[in-house]
DNA sequence: CGGGAGATGGGCT
DNA sequence: GCCCATCTCCCGA
């Protein structure tokens, strides 16, 4: 998914940006996925079919994107963390705030969101067609890609399934 | 600049 | 009630 390319056609206009930051959530063995203990309301779309949107609300003010990514019934997906703005500036800059930066408009999951317009009701749609899609984007080498610990979890902390682009200005940190 | 804490609400126990 | 895959502001350096 690194280097790909997130579209989304909102009744505000056109937003899309470089996938440079992802994080892995397994579904078995993984107790920091959302599924790890069974299927439950929220956690439903992820246990989909893949390439399909889970979206959820976190600390009351903020939602986060994945990408459905395992098999039908079993549980597991990648969190997108940050992407690198390509179009609709100046609408992420209208949703984030006029005085933000370019570098700050979706350089984190919760940011990402607000910038891309990004919520609730886009949780278990199709990321395969119109309104909200990946695409081609740019070709990522395997060596230009580092890994690390993921990011602001509580279990699971050892497992390395954070992947970034390595030097790219629009990562979450 | 870096660290700490509050805001804020839905889901789960 | 408590937890939470976050963000922002505010403080001190």
């Amino acid at each position: 998914m690194l280097g790909a390319k997130l579209v989304h056609f909102s009744p505000a206009g056109l937003t899309a940006g470089l996938i440079v930051e992802t994080e892995a959530y397994l579904s078995r063995g993984d107790p920091a996925c959302h599924a790890a203990r069974g299927k439950t309301k929220r956690n439903a779309m992820m246990f989909g079919p893949p390439g399909r949107a889970y979206v959820y609300f976190i600390y009351g003010n903020h939602y986060c994107f994945n990408v459905v990514t395992g098999r039908e019934g079993h549980g597991e997906a990648v969190l997108v963390r940050a992407l690198e703005p390509l179009e609709g500036m100046a609408l992420m800059q209208k949703r984030r705030g006029s005085d933000k930066k370019i570098k700050d408009l979706a350089n984190g999951p919760g940011k990402l969101c607000q910038a891309m317009g990004i919520n609730g009701k886009h949780n278990g749609i199709s990321l395969k067609q119109y309104p909200l899609f990946i695409t081609a984007g740019v070709s990522v080498k395997a060596a230009d890609i580092d890994v690390s610990g993921r990011i602001g979890i509580s279990r699971g902390q050892d497992k390395q399934l954070r992947f970034f682009v390595r030097g790219n200005a629009y990562l979450s940190r």
